[in-house]
DNA sequence: CCCTAAACGAGACGGTACGTCCTGTCTTTGC
DNA sequence: GCAAAGACAGGACGTACCGTCTCGTTTAGGG
């Protein structure tokens, strides 16, 4: 009978557990200056092969580390536009606002270039995309929205405000624009409606 | 007799130039993996010790050769509300879509937590900031614009929008993108003009 | 009833002859440096538990695998101590030129502190000892050499005439010493027992 | 005016010395076994780029080592056949019974194959040879030696002689045997000088 | 005909050393 | 006293082995 299983020691999940644990706690407290593969492996009490074994590299792990803690943009339905517009901008001030926000940003930043990276980070931005264009066509089908509605541009403007508010934010001043978050998704989004409700009228 | 000037040898500009040229290149080609300054000093034919004589370290150095070719936003004014933005919105296009614009964006991703850098980026910020404002009471002034016009609202989306529209492109497609700037900063403006004449209704 | 065998799967001889003649031909291709267990395992197709079950150490291995091919001294008696005394330096000759030589004089050296290595070669030297004791006791008794000929001299000169004999010839020379040997072992024995009957004179 | 002095700062004699010491010291304490390229920089309070800047390997880094600790075997001369090769016989046995012997012993045996350390012992015999061959021309000069003594011969015998006499002891009892060295030189030398005289009366 | 038990191949495990590169400092000579 | 060169101690890089371990499979008795 036949295995399944690739022969050999099969890996121990406790490892990646600790090594991402690490990774996070490393990056966190010292950023990319404390980051090394070296100091990943002593900390979590590892041989470097076994982080070679699963990551090609520093950026690999990392971002893998970092993966579940940034969630996909989740899709949202509430059957009204604006509603929907609203959820998704409070998910991304959180993503950015959130403790895993600067150092997915740190990443998206680098990730220029870095092919893991950037292929981790455009699949947020489609997951963006997709769910400000589901919203788009939902309200189009509503009679809401006109049909020719250019999602691109109200997601740049949409994302980039979001991301620029919160970036812009000085780390110590960082709890004080969380706890506003909520009234400046609406804010933005109120806004960029009002963009669109002009292009209606067209 | 004393003198006015340091005893000793006059640092030689030349060096700084030669030094400046090769971490924007470098950077710019490698980004922060290709970039230390082992590699720096001998593409500029340089002794590291002249180096550390400039700069205190790596972040310092880049930052002051992007400094020059990072111009601030300059000051525009055409009369028409419209046509300004549509100069700002591009001035941010060609920062974000230019030779250097990679460079900075890296610099400014990467640049949480590491003082000099964010200082620099907060300038930058400042100065869009600076414009946009004049702009606005500019408008106001005219009569074009309601009095409460939210600037920091308009300023995020605008430069937000610039900004995801030139990074959001991958490097294969950044000519191309380049040669439409121009219209999609019209369009981009427009849309953004559409959600101001809203809020006048109000 | 009780068996005598051990319980479960019979160790497989197949396993054992791969991974010796693994390891010859590798110590013997790239010396030390590219003997390595896991190179060994690799070419035997064996799992290095395998052979960790059979060998203590890569030490315990080698020396294990040359052992057959390093015999022992054979004991000689032609009844004649010149004869003997020849038929010794000849085995050791053959010995230090012999294909295995080399490799055996090389875990030698290397032997001291390592203590399966020593060991090995410790019987070797005392199976050598007692080669020439029994030659010298059977001379003693046929009155061919006084009684209180010096075992130990006549047998570090011979063995050690013959070593840097075999050892100081370059590998490209070493087929020609070889051709040489018989008569080398003549002359080397006969200067030493012109020694033995000058001490007789005493 | 020029300099004959290459740019830059000079290398450090007193690392050399450092490095030198801790390789001498890690090999015979430990054996290749414990010296690893780490361990000596480890040792020396050394970078390991400074080790590398002098030696290309370990291996180079050994022989040179252990260079001028192996002094050539010196020439000597003292009117006597007998003297001379007493003294010749102790130069010997200081050698490999000394500190940095077994290291040269063991590389000496290791040495088949690596080209820098071959040559190195190619050298020292190269000077054993010459010292016995100056002996014996003087000794046959003035009458003592037959003209056609084989000096090879007598060489192989009393340098194989006193290295096994040597090297045959286990390190416990390396001081004893010492302390009996110039001893074992009167006895061996005693021992081959007879040889010689038989072959002259032939 | 299972059951126990060991050997088997494979390969992951925590480590150590490799030889290279970079960091930031120091030490030369020459201008 | 600046500049170029380059040595210095230190440490991270990614690879290769070490000797041990844990898998699923195979091969032999003994019940």
């Amino acid at each position: 009978m036949s295995s399944l299983l690739p022969a050999g020691r099969p890996r121990d999940p406790e490892v990646d557990r600790r090594v991402t644990a690490s990774a996070i706690a490393l990056f966190g407290e010292q950023g990319w200056a404390g980051f090394s593969m070296e100091s990943v492996a002593r900390r979590a009490g590892v041989g470097k092969a076994s982080i070679y074994l699963r990551w090609r590299s520093k950026e690999d792990l990392l971002v893998d580390a970092l993966r579940e803690r940034i969630q996909m943009t989740v899709q949202v339905d509430t059957g009204s536009v604006r509603e929907d517009f609203v959820l998704l901008a409070r998910q991304l001030l959180d993503l950015y606002l959130g403790d895993s926000g600067a150092a997915a940003l740190r990443l998206m930043l680098e990730s220029n270039g870095v092919a893991g990276v950037a292929d981790h980070f455009a699949a947020i931005r489609a997951s963006q995309n997709a769910a400000a264009r589901s919203i788009v066509r939902r309200g189009i089908d509503r009679g809401d929205l006109p049909s020719d509605t250019n999602v691109t541009l109200i997601l740049d403007t949409l994302c980039g405000g979001a991301m620029l508010h919160a970036t812009g934010t000085p780390k110590r001043l960082r709890e004080q624009v969380a706890a506003g978050a909520d009234a400046y998704a609406v804010t933005l989004v109120d806004f960029l409606m009002g963009a669109l409700q002009v292009a209606q009228h067209h």
